[in-house]
DNA sequence: TTTGATGCAAAGGATTTGCATGAAT
DNA sequence: ATTCATGCAAATCCTTTGCATCAAA
């Protein structure tokens, strides 16, 4: 039943439902996107896609993203930096939350269904229905945590 | 063991411990901000601090708040609103998350241990240590899924 | 008096937007 | 030909800062 669709074709179909116009920047970005894999802010894709045509503007990366959001491929998120960062959504049977070195930077995702039950079984005894959450774990990582005893 | 301090006088030991000077809107910001109990932007304290003095302007709220976060008094939050929000520091055991209602903008705050004690062992097991965490479920409190229905 | 606090307005950083121009359909 | 997308710069929003002035100490 999980089909894992093209993130391309998907995009592809979003624009024409809505009548957008492909653009060789906005393939620039979603590739660069769709192939970065990490958790990566505006300006940060920018300079990527500024490696494969240097004259794409910051502007369109934002309204990359956001066209990206709105088709429901990326989804940004904000942790303790001021920054907006994006990562590939996948979908919401596969959420997750995160681990974040505040030391390197390092971020790894995680997910942990006891945690989840019980986020649902403390909301529901406030009387609240969780649509979703956000859990952020700020810590050490074990290379920064041996790079520093040392 | 547990002896409530007024965190008026801590706030005066720390003035007077890294030579800072008093003043009415110090005062009046940090009274407005004891009282109110609640998790403010500076826009909305800057609002109930001109009821009492008109003239104060807001970097001098933004400065306060600075002030009472450096010394312990206030926690700064950053909820899925660009705003920062501060409330008052409960102190490291009394560490709590937050559930926030997307219709009415509620926001319960809440502990639970077994939840912490798994975010502890779930890092544990990617190797981190965990120094804080950030925790947020958003839903749908019982009031609004009430008058939602009627 | 000396030093820190204030108010104002200017400056910052991140993100958005208006507009003339360029590209896709 | 239309209509949308782009690039640029100006505009926003939230927050911080420089500076002359005011008020504690």
């Amino acid at each position: 039943m999980t089909s894992t669709i093209d993130p391309h074709s998907l995009l592809r179909d979003y624009m024409a439902q809505h009548g957008l116009k492909a653009s060789r920047q906005r393939e620039i970005i979603a590739d660069v996107f769709f192939t970065a894999q990490g958790h990566l802010t505006v300006d940060e894709l920018l300079q990527r896609v500024r490696k494969v045509d240097a004259r794409v503007s910051q502007a369109t990366v934002y309204r990359a993203m956001r066209l990206l959001t709105d088709c429901g491929l990326a989804e940004p998120r904000n942790f303790s930096d001021g920054q907006t960062r994006y990562e590939l959504a996948h979908g919401h049977e596969d959420h997750h939350d995160h681990l974040i070195c505040t030391r390197c930077g390092q971020i790894v995702e995680f997910v942990d269904d006891r945690i989840e039950a019980l986020q649902s079984k403390v909301a529901q005894s406030h009387g609240f229905s969780v649509t979703h959450h956000k859990m952020e774990l700020y810590g050490i990582c074990a290379t920064c945590a041996k790079s520093d005893g040392a």
